[in-house]
This record gives structure tokens, sequence and C-alpha cells, in this order.
DNA sequence: GTTAGTGCAAACCTTTTGCAGCTCT
DNA sequence: AGAGCTGCAAAAGGTTTGCACTAAC
């Protein structure tokens, strides 16, 4: 549904739904969420080989200017490639793990508050807004505390 | 004072202040925020001639895991390069301005209670955190509509 | 004297660009 | 038909690495 009505208006701009485009766009809106280039490029050859890297990155940065597709960096856990998700209705922080590198999202209150209250102090008008958040994950704190241990005794 | 502060606690894990160390802390000190390694390098080169690009770079890196900068994306305005500022005492959001690039510093309670509340419902450990938002000033909001004006009567 | 740090060159990774040919509408 | 899009190759931009030499402690 999301997929078909990004389509439509895609369509109404001008824009030309290609094979390639069809298969991108399905990609990123099944796909779970926050798939960098590479990803893109890889599971899109299943369904077309053929299909370019340059490809992909050109319908990322189309999605990203219409305001389709938000790039996240994700405190850039892994490497300096960008990540992509579909843009939500609502506002949310991304808390990237950097031990296991999962990524939870928080929907909050206070995130719509900063926003109004940057709407109001600076008069200024908000197109995008990116919360990232750092550390460790409930998981992994012990086998944290234990790694630091470790290296410690090795030191 | 700061710079200082930061200098002996290096010495005390072992780091060594080489002569060229000593330049890009002062600078990121000193000179205003948000730096990217290759402005840093051009200052450092005034002083040092010889100071290397992959000097800087090292010398980033070593003080962002030591936890002593921050390292800031600014919504990639002008680029993929990244921008460091000192570690400030006040978790603060970055206003970025995407006509003129301009920076501007939220420093607001809400700001604490996405801190405090993802400490609470994940059980997450936070190290770091990002807010970067992305819009147009109020000096640049008429002008912008203005360049959309015309964009549209070229069209 | 050791060990950490530097400079240099070269590699690396991610992303962009130029251009000829192809394809959606 | 014609603008828009694709693939390919090549380049760009930012950052990292290998290694021999140098300097801080």
């Amino acid at each position: 549904m999301a997929v078909e009505t990004t389509k439509s208006s895609l369509q109404l701009q001008g824009v030309r739904l290609t094979r390639q485009r069809k298969i991108l766009l399905d990609l990123i809106d099944k796909s779970g969420k926050h798939l960098d280039a590479e990803s893109l490029y890889q599971l899109a050859r299943l369904q077309d080989p053929k299909l370019n890297r340059v490809t992909v990155y050109r319908t990322l940065k189309m999605l990203k200017v219409g305001g389709l597709v938000d790039e996240l960096d994700l405190m850039h856990h892994s490497g300096d490639q960008h990540y992509y998700e579909t843009r939500m209705k609502r506002e949310h922080a991304h808390i990237i793990c950097l031990r296991c590198g999962k990524v939870e999202e928080f929907f909050g209150e206070p995130l719509l508050q900063i926003r109004k209250q940057v709407e109001e102090m600076f008069g200024f008008q908000i197109l995008l807004t990116r919360t990232e958040i750092g550390g460790y994950c409930a998981t992994c704190q012990p086998q944290r505390a234990q790694e630091l241990d470790e290296a410690a005794v090795g030191a």
C-alpha cells in the first residue's frame, strides 16, 4: 500500500516508473529497515542481475530529495555508508548498540517538544530531523564489561 | 584551560604529547566549532607546514575514541566529511540551515528527557548522542520561497 | 633505549559524473 | 518522438593502512 502510494506520487511528478525503480522501491519498503546502498544493490541484483550500483545511488538520491526516504548514519557503526528508511509518519530516534549493532527505535513525547521549541525559539522551518543514540544495549553491557576486564588483564 | 586538562588526561593514559598533537589540540579547542578534518589540516599547516593530513585523521580518531571530541555530520550539508567539536558538558542539538549552512545550537530540557527515557525503557547505556535538525533558518525562508518561485517560472 | 607517533605513498570505500545507448510515456 | 533513465567506465572525495624513519618519555 505504501509502495503504491509512493509510486503514484512519483508518477504525478513526471518521474518514470522503470523496472529498476519498481524493484528498488519494493525492496526499500518491504525488507525491514536500515538498508545501505550496497545491501540494497545486492538484494536488487537477485531480481535483476544487470541492475547497476549507480542506479541504486541515483534512485536513493531521488527518493531522498523527494522526501520519500530518510537518510541515516546510525553513528557510523559499521563504516561510513548511509542507511535508508521510508519516511515514517511518526518522528523517532535511533538507538544503536555499538557492540552488536542492533538498532532500536524510540518514539517519544520529547522528540516533538524539541521540534516545537526549535521552531518557536529560532523561527526555524524544520524539514528533517535525526536523533541517534549510541551506547550499549542491555544484552551487551555485561559482555562489554567482561571484554574490558580481559583487556586489562592482557595489558 | 580545557586544553590543559585534556593534555593532562591524555598523558596519564600514556599518550605522547607531540608537537603535532599540541597544535591540533589547541586548534580544536580554540578556533570556534565544527571544524572538519581538512579545515583543521589547513589551519595546522600554518603553524607546521610539514604536518601531514594523516596525522590529523589519526589524532581526531584518537580523540573521538577517547571521548574527548564528538563527531558530527551536520546533515552532510556540504559533503560527506565529518565535523568535530570538543565534548561539552551540556547536551545540545545542532540546527543546520540547508540554504546558508549556518549552525545553531539548541540546549533544552527535552534532550535530557530523551536520554532518561531511553535509559529507563531500554536499559540502554548511553555513550553518545547526536541530534541534528535540518531546514531553513529565519533569514533564509523568504529567500528560499523566492527561489522556488523563480524555478517554477523558469520551468 | 623503547615504544609510540609521524610522514609518505598507496590503497580503500562510498558515492558521483560523463556519455552513449536504451526505454518509458 | 523525445525526454528521462540506465549501464559502463572512470573519477572524485574522504579516510585508512603499511612501512621505514623519528621523536617523546
